[in-house]
DNA sequence: TAAACTCTTGCACGCGCGAGCAAGCTTGAC
DNA sequence: GTCAAGCTTGCTCGCGCGTGCAAGAGTTTA
C-alpha cells in the first residue's frame, strides 16, 4: 500500500482489528490488557491482525471510558535549577516504563500553580507531581479541597499537609550526616546559606542544621536567606553579605548546589578567596556540575530512581504513600569540603 | 457543603451547568468556545452557573469528539544538557498561553524514539516535537510514513526532510557570524570541536565553519568530534588530544556551549592554560552557565521566544512551516574569546 | 406589516473504548 | 453420559463532548 493510501485513512480501531481476526471488539480490547481473561491462541491472533492494520489502542478513548488515565501532571516552577532535569528524566523513565506517561505543566510563576492544577486535572490525570518550590499551603489547599485532583505528590520535598504524599530523602538525617562531617573536618564558624521561604512544602535542612549544631556546640549558627534556588542571586548574596566583614566563616553550608555553586563562584571572583582552603563550601542534591572539576563540589546525592519508582507505585495505588519520606541517600565528600 | 460531599460527587459535566443556567448542553460548550455563536447574555450566565459548580470542560472528551486535542508531544532524548530545560521552559510557557498541553516524552536512548512516537500517537497529539539530538532518517521515516503523527517538528535543529518542519536559526548565517568574529579578533589557528554525528536532523555548524573558513584563508581548519553533547566526553576529548602535541590551537570553536564549557574545563584544569589567554573558546546556545563569571563564555544566542511562539503557529494550523529555519539570533561576545 | 435576513439555540449522532454481566465453551468428577 | 465449575467470549450501556444542521428568536427592509 502507498504513502497516500495510508495517509487518507483514518487510524484502525479495535472494531477494524477485530473483523480481521474474526473476533469481538472487546476480545482485542482484553488482547492488548494484562492479566485479562483471553485465551493465548486468540490472543496471538488478534495481535497478528493488529499487527497487520498498525493498531494501538487510543489511550484518550481508554481514559474516558474508564476511570484511569495513565497520565500524571508533572508540575514545574523552576526552571532555573538544572536539578529539575535529572528529576524529569529519572521521573520520566520510571514512568514509562510502567506505562505512565507525563504532562509537562510548567507553573508560569507562583501565582499560577492552581490554573496550572486545573488545567491538569482537565485532562483527567491520575496524580499531580510537584516538583517545585514554591507551592505553599495556599495552593494544597485549592488543590485538596476542589478535589479535582485525585492525588497530589510532592516529589523531593517534605510535607506536613495530610492529604498530600510526600517522596523524599530523610532531611533531617541527611542534615545531621551533612553537619557532623563538617564538624569533623574541624570547621567551627558555619554560615548556613538558605533558599526560598516557602510554608509546608520545604525542606527542613535549615531547621535541622541549626538544630543539630546548637546540640552539639550550643551556639545558634548564621543563617543567611537567599530567597530563591537562583545561583546568580546566591552570588549577590553572598558578595554583597561578606565583603564588609572582620571575620568570615569557614564553612558555607548551603540548602542545594545550585546555592552551593553561586556563592564558591562569589567566594572565588569576587571575594578573591580560595574554596576549600579559606572557606569551604557543601550542597545538596548532586547536580551533574557538582562532579565538575572547578566546583568539584561535597553534597549529598538523593536516591532519585528509587524515589521516582516509589512515585510509580503510588499513583498506580500500589502503595499507600505512607513513610515515603524516609529515603536515605549518601553524602558525596569532594574537594570544596 | 463539606469536604465530604465534595469528594463523593463525581465533576460537573456540561449537563450539569446547563441544567442550573437553564439552558441545553451545547450553549454550555460554546459559552466555553472562542468565537463562538452565543449571546454575551447567556454566556454569562453559564459561566456564572460553570463557576458555582466549579465546572471546566474535559478535554479528554473534547479530544475524542473533535479532531484537536491541544496536546503536544515533546521527545527529549538528552537529558544531560541543561540548555534543554531552556528549551523545556520556553516551548511549555508558549504552549500553555496558546492552550496548548505539554506530552513529555523521554526517548530512553536512541533506539526508543519509535515507541515513544507511537506512545504520543496514542494519545492523539497534534504534534511531535522532536527536541533532541539522535533522530536520524530511520525514525523520520518511520513516523511520517506509517501517519500515526499529524505532524513532526524539529525543534533548534534542521532536516533536509522534505515532510518535516524544522523551527530554527539560520546556522550558516550564525557560524560565519562566530567565524568572521573569531578572525576578526586575530585568531588563526583554530580547531573546531563538533558534537555527535546524527545524518538527516542536525545543525550544520561544523560545515559551515570549515567552508567559510577555507573561503577566508582557503586552508582547511581542523575538525576534532566529541561524538555527543556532553561535557565530559568534551574534556576527555580535548585532553587526550591536545596533551601530546607541539603546537596548540589558538582558539577552540564548539558546536554548542555544552562541549564549550567541557573543553574550556580540560584547558585549565587538565592542560594548565589560561583561556582567553592561551586558547579562547566560543560555543553556541547561550546556555545559563555561560554568563558565569567563571567561564564567561562567548556565545550565539537563539531568539528562543520567537522559536517557540512560531512552533505555536505551526501547531495551530496558522502558519505552514515553510521558512522557519531563518531566524536570526545574536553573537554574544563575552571574555572567552 | 410581511418578508428576508441574521443571530442564537437545540438536537441526533458519533468519537473509541471499558465495566460488568450473560451466554457459550471446556474440563473433569461422578 | 451428566452436571457443576471454571474459563472464555460477546454484548448492552455509557464516558463527556463536538459536528453539522435545523428550528427558533430577533432584527431590518420594503
Amino acid at each position: 500500500m502507498t504513502d497516500d493510501e495510508l495517509s487518507s485513512r483514518p487510524l484502525p480501531t479495535a472494531d477494524d482489528v477485530a473483523a480481521i481476526a474474526g473476533v469481538s471488539r472487546w476480545t482485542v480490547t482484553r488482547a492488548f490488557k494484562n492479566n485479562a481473561s483471553i485465551s493465548e491462541k486468540t490472543r496471538a491472533k488478534v495481535m497478528a491482525a493488529a499487527e497487520e492494520l498498525g493498531y494501538a489502542p487510543d489511550l484518550l478513548a481508554s481514559s474516558l471510558a474508564s476511570e484511569r488515565s495513565n497520565l500524571v501532571a508533572v508540575l514545574v516552577d523552576d526552571f532555573n535549577n538544572p536539578h529539575k532535569l535529572v528529576m524529569l528524566e529519572r521521573l520520566t523513565t520510571a514512568m514509562r516504563s510502567a506505562g505512565l506517561d507525563t504532562l509537562l505543566v510548567n507553573t508560569l510563576g507562583s501565582e499560577d500553580a492552581q490554573h496550572a492544577l486545573r488545567n491538569a486535572t482537565q485532562r483527567r490525570v491520575d496524580a499531580a507531581v510537584l516538583i517545585g518550590v514554591n507551592f505553599d499551603d495556599s495552593i494544597l489547599h485549592a488543590a485538596l479541597g476542589a478535589r479535582r485532583v485525585k492525588k497530589l505528590i510532592l516529589f523531593a520535598r517534605a510535607s506536613d499537609h495530610p492529604e498530600t504524599i510526600s517522596i523524599c530523602v530523610d532531611d533531617v538525617a541527611a542534615m545531621r550526616e551533612i553537619t557532623d562531617y563538617v564538624i569533623d573536618k574541624g570547621y567551627r564558624r558555619p554560615l548556613f546559606l538558605a533558599g526560598p521561604d516557602t510554608r509546608s512544602a520545604h525542606v527542613f535542612r535549615k531547621e535541622t542544621f541549626v538544630a543539630h549544631w546548637q546540640s552539639r556546640f550550643d551556639v545558634t549558627p548564621e543563617v543567611l536567606s537567599v530567597g530563591s534556588y537562583d545561583p546568580r542571586r546566591a552570588f549577590e548574596t553572598i558578595e554583597r553579605n561578606l565583603t564588609s566583614r572582620r571575620a568570615y566563616p569557614d564553612v558555607i553550608v548551603c540548602e542545594n548546589d545550585a546555592l552551593a555553586i553561586g556563592a564558591m563562584d562569589a567566594l572565588r571572583h569576587a571575594l578573591g578567596l580560595r574554596v576549600p582552603d579559606d572557606i569551604a563550601v557543601t550542597g545538596f542534591d548532586d547536580v551533574p556540575l557538582a562532579a565538575n572539576r572547578v566546583y568539584d563540589l561535597t553534597t549529598y546525592r538523593q536516591p532519585m530512581t528509587a524515589m521516582a519508582e516509589a512515585l510509580v507505585e503510588v499513583v498506580l495505588n500500589r502503595s499507600d504513600g505512607s513513610g515515603l519520606c524516609q529515603f536515605g541517600g549518601r553524602l558525596v565528600p569532594r574537594h570544596s569540603a
